[in-house]
DNA sequence: GTCTATAATGGGATAGAC
DNA sequence: GTCTATCCCATTATAGAC
């Protein structure tokens, strides 16, 4: 993309009216579903007619394609700076789950579509690295898994593919409530759910 | 209904034609989605034409009506029975997670098809049964925490808002991957399940 | 960058024959 | 209980005017 081919004269505000429309097309597909959600819907939120988005965007797909992917990417560099560091297993854990709940908050919706349309838009072969991703994030969370046990950080009489899941599930669930300026930040229900994960919810 | 209005010659099965029908919609709605399952799908399944579905049902909604519905039931039946007991707040809810993972094994379909599509058939008056019964629930487990708390069996440091929804989204996430017939049962799952949530994953 | 107008397809549902 | 035939509508997407 040469900075010729991206015009940014004329209107002038520094987001676009493509982000615009990105933003607005994102919301409804986190609220009603990718497949419920019309190119109407998007067209009529955004105050134009249905036939108009195209002149921005290939097809309904391609919006979101360019949400997923470019939300994934910030996430997965952000998991890779964790793996890299001299952190112990466990504490890698930690650092990852908190960036998951921090990007359940500042990414609400592109989290919301991945956790609801993924296994469907998996269909299509565009989204093959949907999958593709899935498999990376789950080798790097069950491999520090692993090393925590052996490391004796964890206890060791889970099942670790069911400890995986557990912790991947409780994480990402968490989106079907959590909204962003609520009572409790991102960083305070991260807090919370690590003292449920290690030390449980019974007494003494 | 009357017994005459229940034709049971013929064909001799005692599950009838429609159980059939209805347990292969389940399944697609479970695997696909609702909306992303056409009724053409369905007779395909069947090894019929689309048409010949409607001698058995109004409509599509009224396939996953009445799934819904009674499966609820059931479900709710089970949750009163144990709220009637003797047992004391936390032995009460460990019983109806344990209930839960039951459900999830023996309805996986049903359980699945409320998980994805709840959300969407909430907004037609017909399933307005789904958010009432949403409430139910979360009265019933809301108030089981709340009394195990003041009872001393939980920690009193923890936000109870948040414990609901961890333990609700920990049993009924499951449905994602857990598979009836799989290397555990529902019960091992139950029982490392609320090893987990009780106890925690972290060692010493 | 948006509108008008419209093509093309897919999907839910119906009526009556067999 | 299933098939044939078909209707009707919603939805994605396109072409060209403004």
């Amino acid at each position: 993309m040469s900075a010729a081919s991206t015009p940014r004269a004329s209107t002038g505000s520094a987001t676009g009216r493509r982000e615009q429309l990105l933003a607005i097309a994102a919301q409804l597909f986190a609220e009603k579903g990718f497949r419920n959600t019309t190119v109407r819907d998007i067209a009529d939120a955004a105050g134009i007619l249905s036939g108009s988005l195209y002149h921005h965007f290939d097809s309904k797909e391609s919006m979101v394609d360019e949400l997923l992917d470019t939300f994934q990417r910030e996430l997965f560099a952000e998991y890779d700076a964790t793996a890299a560091s001299d952190l112990t297993p466990l504490a890698k854990l930690e650092s990852m789950i908190r960036s998951s709940f921090r990007a359940i908050d500042e990414h609400h919706s592109e989290v919301a579509i991945f956790q609801n349309d993924s296994t469907y838009l998996a269909t299509f072969d565009r989204f093959a690295y949907l999958p593709e991703r899935n498999e990376r994030f789950e080798k790097l969370w069950r491999g520090l898994l692993q090393e925590a046990v052996a490391s004796g950080e964890l206890r060791d009489d889970l099942d670790v593919d069911l400890v995986y899941r557990f912790l991947r599930d409780t994480v990402w669930v968490a989106v079907t409530w959590y909204r962003p300026g609520g009572a409790l930040s991102a960083a305070q229900v991260a807090d919370q759910y690590l003292s449920i994960l290690l030390k449980g919810i019974s007494r003494g």
